[in-house]
Order: C-alpha cells, then structure tokens, then sequence
DNA sequence: GCTAGGAATCTAGCGATGCTAGATAGCAGA
DNA sequence: TCTGCTATCTAGCATCGCTAGATTCCTAGC
C-alpha cells in the first residue's frame, strides 16, 4: 500500500542522514557534522532532519552510537570465536582497538558523550550488553565482571590514548601482549 | 617600576581567566565555557580575552590543562611517597582517579583535546613527563615503558567509564585492588 | 602640571552554529 | 474536482568564536 512506500522512503532517508552523519564524523570530527552540512548531503533542507530526529544533532549521534555498538559487540564475537586464554585476549583486544582507530567519531558518540542509555545495570540494553559479556568472556571472567570492567578500561583508554598522541603508535602490539599476560589466568591473590 | 605594576595586573588577570574557565568548566563543561561569559566572569569585555590568549578559547583550555598536568603529577608523586609494591599501585591509582573525578573538564582538556604538545617521546615536556615517570615507578617499570604505557591507558580508560557513567561506581575499589594485582610484580612470560 | 603618543579597552559586526515558527507545495481520499 | 493533511521550504532567532576600527586611559617626556 502507499503507506509502506511513504515508509520506505522515510526510512531509507534516515538511513541516509546517519550514513552522512558517520562519515563526515569519521573524517573530520563531529564539529565538522553540522546540521546544514547534513541537510545538503542528503539533498534537503535543513528542518527536514528534525522531522527524523527531534533531537537534533545529539539524537543523531546516539543513533549513530547505537549502531556502533553493535558493530563493535560483533567483531569482538567474530574476533573471539574458539579462542581461549591469552589468543584470545590478544585478538578480542585487537578488534576492539581497531574498531576505535576506524571509526573514530563513532567511537566517541559511543563513549565520550553522555548517552543516557543505562549501563552496567540489570536493565542495560542487550546490543550494550553484548559488547561486555564477550570481554568477559575473553578473559574467562566467572565473578562479578570487576575484572571485565577492568579490562575494558584498559582497552578504551590504551585506544584513546593511541588516538589522541599520547603513546607511541609502533608499540600497539607490545601493549596488547603485556596486556594479554596480565589478563590471561587467574592473578596470584 | 611601573611596568611591573602593569605586568602585574596583566598576570593576575591571566589567572583569573584560567580560574574561571577551569570552575565553569567542571562545573558545567567547557561547551557552558564561551569567552563572552568568561568576559563577564572577569569584568571585561569579549576581546580582551584575545591580548591574554590569542589562539581563543582553544588556547585557554590548553593553559588549564597544562596546569592540570603539573597538578597531576604532583598528587600522584604525593600518593607514591616511599611505598612500592601493590600499596604504591593501589594509592597512585586513587590519587589518578581521584583528580579525574575532581576536575573532569581539566581531565578532559589534559587528554580528549588535541594538544598540539608532544607526548611519549624524547622531546615531551618535562610538566607532562614528571606524571608518567610516577606511574612507571608504581608498578616498577624498568623497562621500555610498555607496562607504563598500558597501565595509564587502565587507568585513563576507567576514570572515563565511571565518569559517564558505564561501571558500576561502588565498584571503584575493587577495580583498583583489581588492577593493582594484575600490575604488582613481573608477570609469567 | 601638561601634553603627545602608545597601550588598553570597548563598540559593533561578521559568518557560522543549532533549532523553530509560519508559509507553501504536493499528494491522498471523498 | 475539491478538501485536508503531510511534507517541505523560507526565513528568522539567539548564541557562538573571533576581529576590525574607534575610543578611552595611562604613561613618559618636557
């Protein structure tokens, strides 16, 4: 029915929004993502975005986080697979790396702002969810996930760090191996 | 002389805008930060802010975070005193996490701003040398400094998990005493 | 103490930003 | 064909960082 035509084409639209808004951000910086600059990539004018998202910018970037969470939580999957003890820290910590260095701004809609979506809580969404629980897998975390919690800061700050300068870029491998021996096991009580 | 009276008011009204940018800043983030308010704040108007810092806004967050790493260095060195082992661990990463939680703009200008400034190599800055050189006595890093390297990217990672709000804030301790085991000692090759 | 000149400060404005109200065009159903 | 709703646009607001040019103030030399 034309109703579902109508839909489509609204749907594709915001399709095309978030597409332009990841790229653009990837490239040069949310800063550079400003909501003329997305009207005209998708061909509109600029009210137009807010007919998507009433939120305005901020409500595109948390979807374009939301996407990335799940894209982030399915190559750690992919990345684990069979692995088990410190092959699989070292590749699950490599996709995790790689994903931040690809996708920069992504990355930061993820983490840097103030997503209102709950975290670390009962009521977590699952596509948030997924990201922790195959962390914690990897290093065969069987307690309270403090040691996952753990882990992951060490990768969302060693992938800041390496983003913003800080740390030197050709010692990425030694940093995922000694992170790999310090999480791989059990640690001496 | 009286080039020194007018030296003299020119330095004290410097600090007075870098007070006021770093109180407004960890009050409300450096976007509630907007050099017409910081005008006001220091009873001037808009341009004078330019014979102070030419570069803007973007040169007052660096001087604040310039600050921010001397301050950081000398908590942390504090913290370490003549402990070593896991305690000295435990207590440098209090006092890191600490300062992030006290001064999250300054944390944030220190380290998710693109300062131009050089890091993790001969030519760093010896303000942004003395905090890194506390943490590698810590967890007593002779080496390359990778163990370094990887232990702040733990620490910068989860001080930013718990300040937006992605970890479980009462499990602050553990997560410290977490840390400090896995970066005590050397660990198995 | 007075005045010339330079430094300090202000007024006013530019272009860009996020966002919105009100006008208009276009398409659906009767 | 007409009516009414939705989609879209034009135009504008307040605010932002920043700057040019006018103006005021203070200092130094007489």
């Amino acid at each position: 029915m034309a109703e579902t035509a109508r839909q489509q084409r609204y749907d594709e639209r915001r399709g095309r929004i978030l597409s332009a808004a990841r790229e653009r951000a990837d490239a040069d910086g949310w800063a550079a993502v400003t909501t003329r600059r997305l009207a005209d990539a998708i061909g509109y004018t600029q009210p137009v975005l807010y007919s998507h998202f009433p939120g305005g910018k901020s409500e595109i970037m948390l979807a374009v986080a939301l996407e990335g969470f799940v894209e982030l939580a399915r190559r750690c999957r992919a990345a684990l697979g069979r692995r088990r003890g410190r092959p699989a820290i070292e590749a699950v910590a490599v996709a995790y790396l790689d994903f931040g260095r690809e996708h920069p701004a992504v990355y930061e809609a993820m983490f840097q702002e103030a997503i209102d979506a709950r975290f670390a809580s009962d009521d977590t969404r699952p596509e948030l969810r997924a990201g922790f629980d195959t962390l914690a897998e990897a290093i065969g975390d069987d307690g309270d996930g403090t040691a996952t919690e753990v882990f992951w800061g060490a990768l969302h700050g060693l992938g800041l760090l390496e983003r913003t300068g800080r740390v030197r870029p050709e010692q990425r491998a030694r940093r995922v191996a000694a992170l790999a021996v310090r999480f791989a096991g059990e640690p001496a009580p």
